[in-house]
RNA sequence: GGGCGCUUAGCUCAGUUGGUUAGAGCACUUCGUUUACACCGAAGGGGUCGGGGGUUCGAGUCCCUCAGCGCCCACCA
């Protein structure tokens, strides 16, 4: 028989990668239930989540390490629960992002611009970079833990995946809610694209108010009028003031005329203006802005773009031609003071557009761009939220999602980028389009075979939208979509609820008639320890690489999990890590006792065949018992404690994880682990093992306890608990009389049966109420100590005597008396029932009279005032509880409550009595 | 301008249908190196749950209101 030699402190860096290895080579990761494979069954439920894919060039920041840890944590949870668990992994690759970052290193390493190598050269390149490095970002999620189906991995450029993508587009192009056209839209002038309104970020920011003259084109009078982007001027085609401004109301239908440039314009009434505003009068430009751009539609004004796909001064400029928007702006306002056209420049405050990417200033500008008409689409996607098709947790953010797709407006999904899903549209000399799935041979209208493609791609999340089920093979009806479409949960960050949920939902509704998933889990972002956003900037970005390298993966996966609440941020520092590196460790060394007791309960057993039962028969392997607990003679309350608080935890972890209340019922099992398994039940068992009467209860206890915990908390750190039940079950299979025990226990713990809950046996109650009554008085005996400052070394004997409860004491006797033997803090205690000793000190807890004979230690007074606080503290809380008693609680209040403050009061009234009686 | 969140121990945060004397980690004080663990154990100190009002037998929890902080959405030059 082989002892089990374990290293003193868990070894996270050299487990994690040998754990990883092996889950992944015993095909654990895999649906057990696989419609691909012989034997599927399709009564088996499915349980699927799809990864959000992260950028292909991204490198692993603390946001992908929560959302891992949070969707491992559902996957596990479920695949232990006997769903055929499916964790679709992917990449995504990410229009801009990407290009920029390949055009940056071609510009450092190569020189080179991407006009200079052309297209289809550098759509090679960012492809080679992809094979590249497009794996960092994968190996790094594994890192994490993430029990990804690795095999079903997708990146949306792949074939497949293209193919989802041009049937979708098709498809809506057919019925009309895909248009090409002309309109004013978001243009990001350093990107050289349009962007969508969600692209588009709007920070407070100090400018300048510029005023200025608008001279009337026959007299000498003038508008005043203000502007932050004068340059703009050159755009306008109209001073707009309100219809019933007395002021302006006599110049109406007049022309003013265009600074510098000399045009005449007209003034027209229009009552968006408002008269209190500003000057009370408007210069309208509805090349380059959007209020301007629907007054003109409402007057038939002419649209001057005067800007270049560069921001910069086209020929409708004059003389600016050429010039940037910020110097053109400087150069026009520079001639009008010239021109005495200048009123007054003030400092403003107000919001700027910029690019969510680069961070330049956004234009709006007219520009061809494809829309998907949204308003069927978004009215399907609310209904299914309205109707519950889908629920999202928390609860607060459908209000937000509701507000959002009933103010949507058409998706431009056109970008002026290289890297993407090319628009496949083809044009001909006639401009006829042919939109196809298959690429055309000719116009599909005229039959010229002198066709070109559109120059455009797709936005990154018009593919991502598509990711639930194109990642499953749609448009195919495969098995994979057959069987695990919809998916379950859609876990990600409530940062792109709107960018990527809700078009999820709009493409799943459309393209599948379905929902693709029921169930929307938004987590919160990760700020610092002083809770502001992370960033490279400020210095206070975590890295998880560095964390997982120092604490280990398993302490980071718990922090995240641990601790934070669904939808609210949550602040994340090193020394929490640090906690839960020692819980991780704490676990190891449970670990290691409950092994080490395996290990010497075989060792006995040999010396002593015969004179026990030498087989174990206590449980099932999944936690379940066979035996009822009073059957069994052996079990001391200890035993019972432990096992009823087991049961308790079974029951509020389930009902947690039900609730989304994932950080709670880590925070339960945490508790558990700690303060009862170790902190005392292991202590007493210590004590129970010497005793060949318990011996065999105990070790079994051990086993059977910690082996549920260890499922319990698999799905949190999943590392140290696979690898310290991989040593408890190799005991305990290894142990003549335990081996029954792991009859039924898995190759790997990943795929254990997770423990169900049950019904309260009705002793359980009971037992716990009277463990902690024992605890109660341990700490009054360890506290008395402390504060008469008895040597933790000094043995002490003790006596107890008392009312009804003394029964209990010495049923338990042994329990006591464990204690008192290894306890540092505690003494011998001999539990016979006992006149009460001279000299010494008493205790009363609860109807329990504790007597230690502390020699010389013992101060008359001391001990008299002390008694008298105990006293003075029991009354009070009889006066509360009489006062509560006396009042409509007792009426109203459900009558197990009020009997449970009834019980209280006579426990506090026995108490005050022993302790009066102490005192005389 | 709308909407949402937060405000609980020195710090970072839990606290799910209202129900004991409000919890954890870290920090702090005292004691301890007992054969699972010093990445440890024991005993402590520390909170009028942001202010005010209301509903209720009972409020950290529900309602109203005020204040501070943060976030999202929104076309006021």
């Amino acid at each position: 028989m082989t002892k089990h030699e374990l290293p003193k402190a868990y070894d996270f860096k050299s487990t994690e990668p040998r754990i990883y290895a092996m889950w992944e080579k015993g095909g654990y990761f895999k649906p057990h239930n696989d419609p691909n494979k012989p034997g599927f069954d399709p009564t088996v439920k499915p349980f699927v989540i799809s990864i959000p894919p992260p950028n292909v060039t991204g490198e692993l920041h603390i946001g992908h390490a929560m959302f891992v840890s949070v969707e491992d944590l559902m996957i596990r949870y479920h695949r232990m629960k006997g769903y055929s668990a499916l964790w679709v992994p992917g990449s995504d690759h990410a229009g801009i992002a990407t290009q920029l970052m390949v055009e940056r290193d071609l510009l450092k390493t190569e020189e080179v611009t991407r006009e200079e190598l052309g297209r289809e050269e550098f759509v090679k390149r960012t492809w080679e970079w992809k094979y590249k490095y497009g794996n960092i970002i994968t190996n790094q999620i594994r890192r994490l833990g993430a029990s990804c189906d690795w095999d079903r991995e997708r990146f949306t450029l792949d074939e497949g995946l293209s193919r989802a993508v041009r049937e979708a587009f098709v498809r809506l192009y057919e019925k009309g809610l895909i248009y090409r056209g002309p309109r004013l839209i978001n243009w990001s002038p350093g990107l050289k694209t349009a962007v969508s309104d969600l692209e588009v970020e709007y920070n407070e920011e100090d400018a300048t108010l510029y005023y200025f003259k608008y001279k009337l084109a026959d007299s000498d009078e003038f508008i005043p009028v203000a502007t932050i982007r004068p340059e703009t001027i050159l755009g306008d085609t109209a001073v707009a003031v309100h219809p019933e401004d007395d002021r302006f109301k006599k110049f109406i239908g007049k022309n003013v005329i265009v600074p510098i440039l000399g045009r005449e314009i007209p003034v027209i009434a229009d009552h968006y203006v408002s008269r209190e505003f500003g000057t009370g009068a408007l210069k309208v430009t509805p090349g380059h802005d959007p209020n301007d751009y629907l007054i003109a539609q409402r007057h038939n004004l002419p649209i001057i773009s005067m800007l270049d796909v560069e921001a910069k001064v086209n020929e409708n400029g004059g003389k600016y031609k050429g010039q940037d928007r910020f110097d053109a702006r400087k150069n026009l306002w520079g001639d009008m003071k010239a021109a005495g056209l200048v009123i007054k420049t003030e400092p403003y405050h107000t919001t700027i557009p910029r690019s969510q990417r680069g961070g330049e200033i956004i234009e709006p500008m007219i520009s061809t761009q494809w829309f998907v008409k949204i308003e069927s689409l978004a009215k399907a996607a609310l209904d299914a939220v309205r109707d519950g098709r889908i629920k999202i947790v928390p609860e607060r953010f459908e209000k937000v999602y509701f507000n959002w797709l009933e103010n949507i407006k058409d998706w431009c999904i056109s970008r002026q980028l290289w890297w993407g899903h090319r628009i496949p549209v083809w044009y001909c000399p006639n401009n006829h389009m042919t939109v196809t799935r298959e690429d055309p041979a000719q116009c599909a209208a005229c039959g010229s075979k002198d066709i070109h493609q559109d120059e455009d791609v797709l936005d990154t999340w018009f593919s991502s939208g598509l990711w639930p089920f194109s990642t499953l093979g749609w448009p195919d009806e495969t098995p994979d979509l057959k069987y695990f479409y919809p998916t379950s949960y859609m876990e990600t960050g409530y940062d792109i609820l709107f960018f990527w949920v809700a078009r999820m939902i709009m493409s799943g509704l459309e393209y599948t008639g379905q929902a693709p998933f029921h169930t929307v889990y938004l987590h919160g972002l990760v700020r610092d320890e002083m809770g502001r956003k992370m960033s490279k900037t400020t210095g206070n970005v975590i890295d998880p690489i560095t964390i997982m390298d120092d604490l280990g993966t398993d302490a980071l996966r718990f922090t995240l999990l641990v601790g934070s609440t669904p939808g609210n941020d949550t602040n994340v520092g090193v020394k929490k890590v640090e906690a839960n590196r020692n819980f991780a460790n704490k676990i190891w060394n449970a670990g290691r006792f409950v092994i080490s007791a395996i290990d010497s309960l075989h060792a006995t057993r040999n010396v002593d065949a015969g004179t026990q039962a030498d087989t174990y028969t206590g449980t099932h392997g999944d936690g379940t018992r066979s035996t009822q607990h009073d059957s069994s003679a052996n079990w001391t309350l200890a035993d019972s404690w432990i096992w009823a608080r087991l049961q308790q935890l079974i029951r509020d972890v389930e009902r947690q994880f039900q609730n989304f209340q994932y950080g709670q019922a880590g925070q339960q099992i945490y508790d558990f682990i700690w303060s009862d398994f170790a902190d005392w039940y292991v202590e007493i068992a210590k004590e129970q093992m010497k005793n060949d009467a318990t011996q065999l209860s105990t070790v079994g206890t051990l086993a059977r306890v910690f082996d549920i915990a260890m499922r319990l908390l698999h799905p949190f750190t999943p590392f140290v608990t696979e690898e310290v039940w991989g040593h408890l079950r190799e005991a305990v299979g290894q142990n003549a009389i335990l081996s029954n025990l792991a009859k039924d226990w898995p190759n790997a713990l990943i795929v254990a049966k997770w423990p169900e809950p049950r019904e309260p046996e009705g002793w359980e109650e009971a037992k716990i109420a009277d463990f902690e009554l024992i605890q109660e008085i341990v700490r009054s005996i360890r506290n008395l100590r402390m504060e008469k400052g008895v040597a933790p070394s000094k043995k002490i004997a003790a006596s107890f005597a008392g009312g009804a409860k003394t029964e209990l004491l010495k049923d338990q006797s042994r329990v006591i008396a464990s204690l008192a033997g290894l306890d540092s803090s505690l003494l011998a205690i001999h539990s016979s029932l006992a006149e009460k000793p001279k000299d010494a000190a008493t205790l009363v807890v609860g109807s329990v009279e504790i007597y230690l004979p502390l020699a010389g230690m013992v101060n008359i007074a001391e001990e008299k005032s002390r008694l008298e606080k105990d006293l003075k503290e029991a009354e009070s809380h009889i006066e509360r509880l009489e006062k509560l008693l006396s009042s409509d609680f007792a009426n109203k209040a459900p009558a197990a409550l009020v009997q449970k403050e009834r019980d209280k009061l006579a426990a506090y009234k026995d108490t005050a009595e022993k302790i009066k009686a102490q005192l005389k």
